[in-house]
DNA sequence: TTGCTCCTCACGTCACGTGAGGTGGC
DNA sequence: TTGCTCCTCACGTCACGTGAGGTGGC
């Protein structure tokens, strides 16, 4: 049985991010009765474990609740896992397409920005460089 | 004067977006003394213009406080914002490498389970699917 | 006694959106 | 009276991080 910080070292998770888990019930440690310290078993390894590795695949900690969920119900998550990886690849990929257009209107701006001198407040602008855009 | 409602027709944003910008200070509305609705102006509607066109930027809100602030105190506000962005163009262009390579082991993820059938419930593996990546 | 780990609240993050419960204006 | 707008709380979002205040173990 593990504590906390034992559990933290051997998963590379922080300590706080373990309490976070046991908190919205991803992990459900048995206590020590001598003094309330959470205890955590070789299956609670394999959660944390599995728990980085998905978030590295872009599941939420709630899409990772309902795999547990799934597995502890004794039924397969591998289809529901495949359906939310493709929601989560659409989504990510909506995402980049923000934030490329967002980087393309900074670049743009700085660029322009350039060849601006800082204007002085005249009472009319709050900052002219940044109404001069569009 | 203009009431919430007619702020927010006039520049775009929802009449709680702008409750919000009240609340934490960026707009700061007189009174009608009859009823307690707030009273906007016409420097309300530039406010509010240029919220929305710095965040279209990448300023965050408290960026555009700062901006608010300078410009309040006489101040031009005109070498910060040239500093903002282009810390904000630093993170983002983090940040989108992050989510280049989220994208990258999702699709590597997705194509190699294609493969792969769905497993059934062992008692060993929680998903064998995402239990095979790395 | 010291220093390290553990515990449980509870708040902060970012920019709102969403009820809940109530009132003013036509 | 009806329907629309306005008001103020106060909570939820996502995954923790960070005090605050206190206790167990060697």
């Amino acid at each position: 049985m593990l504590t906390v910080g034992e559990l933290s070292k051997t998963t590379q998770a922080t300590a706080d991010a373990i309490r976070h888990y046991v908190r919205i019930g991803l992990l459900t440690p048995t206590r020590n009765p001598d003094n309330g310290y959470k205890l955590f078993d070789c299956d609670d390894i394999k959660r944390v474990k599995f728990i980085r590795r998905a978030k590295g695949l872009g599941f939420s900690l709630s899409d990772i609740q309902t795999i547990f969920d799934h597995s502890n119900n004794g039924r397969s998550p591998c289809p529901v896992v495949r359906n939310i990886i493709s929601q989560r690849i659409d989504e990510n990929r909506a995402r980049l397409a923000e934030l490329n257009a967002l980087q393309q209107r900074m670049d743009d701006a700085l660029d322009r920005w350039k060849s601006m001198p800082d204007g002085e407040p005249d009472g009319e602008a709050i900052c002219h460089l940044i109404e001069s855009i569009n």
